[in-house]
DNA sequence: TGCATATATAAGCATTTTCCTTTATATGAT
DNA sequence: ATCATATAAAGGAAAATGCTTATATATGCA
């Protein structure tokens, strides 16, 4: 899990509270490590458990104190080693592509209605990311180097880039289903399969 | 969730066991909506709750029963109506990409290590994903129509393109790291950051 | 005047998802 | 002879995620 990680990431910068990360957390990482309130709630009490962090409250009147959490050596040491290990390919849980793969069961039209709301889906996401860099100027205490600014630059443009490629190909797939051309740049199954099938058997 | 809709989706073509469809989808689905043996166990025994499909129980010495399962009317129309709900956009979370972001931390060489792992991780996907065609034609009882395959097959195009996608992205960022040219291309965020938002705040 | 929003934290529950273990036997490979 | 794999099913526990609610006040907008 790389909430916690997320969280020491940012703290480096600047000691924060919960309600401050989660503002840095929705202009910044939201697009590939959404979190809400009560993870980055959560995280913390974890994160000062095992001395990652440390809390200074701050009294105030009239609503909760804040609780400042400063980054500790150990937190330090924690988040550079955890960066250093190379990540699992993460797997990806997509219901537009269920839908697509049992397409059969519908209608062209009903299938054209599905992708068009996809793709509108989709330029409401790109719109959304063009929007981030401006965002990222009126948050919180970040002055990042020109390297570091490219980093975080890249994990936009990796954003950017994929969904172009799904308006490509959804646009590419929208096409075909209007002309009636059902074929797929991939190689298409064999629609004698089972004679194919039979031969391959026997060949064995 | 759209596993139970899966499960319904292959009981259609023909009546399956757990074990049957567990391999069903490792073959087909498993890029967008991996499942293991657990979920797929459990999601049947839901689906016979709610009279979507129904168990008949074939007597075997020396293993288990086979169960095996069986669409009912009532889950054909479960699965039409489910199918036809166009799907919200689901979000990602991208351990990777947490990785780029706190980037800065890390050495050039040592970003390009992970880069690099994280190349070959998308190479093996890739590679799996061109082998999925032939492994289609040794499962199961499926003879799609050549509408049908052309949307399983839009289902692997979708997965080749985006990997690809990415593929081109890591590279172009592993260029530009060994080039030390930090520059995206979106618009990086201005070193005089303080100064801008200084000025911006004043205008308001 | 009233309503929405910003500030601040946190508990609680439901659901999802993952991972691991157990039970049995046949079959084929080393 | 032994070891791995295929066949078949399912329970248990833990982790992760999502959603809702509660508390309290200041401030700005309509």
């Amino acid at each position: 899990m790389s909430l916690p990680y997320v969280i020491l990431g940012f703290l480096q910068y600047a000691p924060a509270t919960g309600y401050d990360l989660k503002k840095t957390f929705d202009v910044t990482v939201r697009h590939f490590w959404p979190a809400d309130q009560s993870h980055i709630y959560r995280a913390l009490a974890e994160l000062v458990e095992r001395d990652a962090v440390r809390v200074e409250e701050i009294p105030q009147s009239g609503r909760p104190n804040r609780k400042l959490y400063h980054i500790t050596e150990r937190g330090r040491q924690e988040l550079i080693s955890w960066l250093r290990q190379p990540a699992a390919v993460s797997r990806v849980r997509n219901t537009a592509l269920v839908h697509v793969f049992f397409a059969g069961n519908l209608k062209d039209a009903d299938v054209l209605t599905l992708l068009e709301a996809y793709e509108n889906g989709l330029r409401e996401e790109l719109a959304c990311y063009r929007r981030i860099p401006d965002m990222l100027h009126d948050v919180a205490p970040f002055r990042p180097s020109k390297r570091e600014s490219f980093f975080w630059m890249l994990t936009l443009e990796y954003g950017i880039v994929l969904v172009e490629a799904q308006l490509a190909w959804v646009r590419g797939v929208r096409k075909r289903i209007q002309a009636k051309q059902y074929v797929s740049t991939v190689e298409d199954l064999p629609e004698e399969g089972k004679a194919v099938r039979e031969k391959k058997r026997r060949g064995r």
